[in-house]
DNA sequence: GGCCAGGTGTAAA
DNA sequence: TTTACACATGGC
């Protein structure tokens, strides 16, 4: 009998398939795609990321030295441009400090050092160490807490932590596994468990409309 | 027109 | 120590 939080991977995986996550070119891009995601959709960061580019403002060298007024510009769409902005001159700054993502990935504590640069939350921090520096850190985000509430397994106003350790726990520190696993999170998300308090149709709650086992899509 | 998006920080109560 | 709000664009 494997652990519910392993099988629901299982369940996910076979469903909707590989989702090939983080979509970047680069190890930086994907560090920049973490802060312009926050509170975002991915639409809209993809948009950003493409101005970036164009502006030849894909690099932390030329986000260090480029105006904020610039850059907000750049990734508007992705809303709130101007906090973003200075988060990511931030980060931009703190990344050629370390020498790069490796320097990063050097730190014995990169996870607190990120955390404690402004505007770097929990998610921010975990997404970067999981997806841009291969650690195994398992992302947590308002969807896994909404999901894993609805299935009974983790309590709804469970902290961050808490529902952090509830997975690495229980699941083997697999960096594939975990990269997976988020990303799987979000897809199934989208499609079924958007809508709130309740999302009868969800293939993953007991008693579903779908019945036991079946991960289909909701849309008859 | 309202709600939501691969959150975070700050300020009231 | 909770709760509320600001940040802000774009899709549905």
């Amino acid at each position: 009998m494997s652990d519910p939080a392993l099988a629901v991977h299982d369940r996910l995986l076979a469903h909707y398939g590989p989702q090939g996550w983080w979509p970047a070119d680069s190890v930086f891009e994907m560090m920049v795609g973490a802060i312009l995601t926050q509170n975002t959709s991915w639409t809209n960061v993809e948009r950003a990321i493409t101005h970036l580019k164009q502006a030849g403002l894909l690099g932390a060298a030329a986000i260090d030295a480029c105006d904020r007024e610039r850059l907000a510009a750049a990734i508007r769409p992705s809303g709130t441009y101007n906090q973003k902005a200075q988060r990511l001159k931030a980060f931009s700054r703190f990344y050629l400090q370390h020498g790069g993502e490796n320097g990063i990935a050097s730190l014995p504590e990169a996870r607190q050092a990120l955390l404690e640069m402004h505007g770097i939350g929990p998610e921010t921090a975990d997404s970067m160490l999981l997806y841009a520096l291969d650690r195994p850190v398992f992302v947590i985000d308002a969807y896994t807490r909404r999901i894993f509430a609805r299935l009974g397994l983790t309590p709804p106003d469970a902290p961050y932590p808490a529902l952090q350790a509830y997975f690495q726990s229980r699941l083997p520190a697999s960096v594939p596994l975990f990269k997976e696993y988020h990303a799987l999170i979000v897809a199934h998300a989208k499609q079924h468990c958007r809508t709130r308090p309740l999302c009868a149709g969800c293939p993953l709650l007991p008693g579903c409309a779908h019945g036991p086992g079946v991960l289909r899509p909701a849309a008859a």
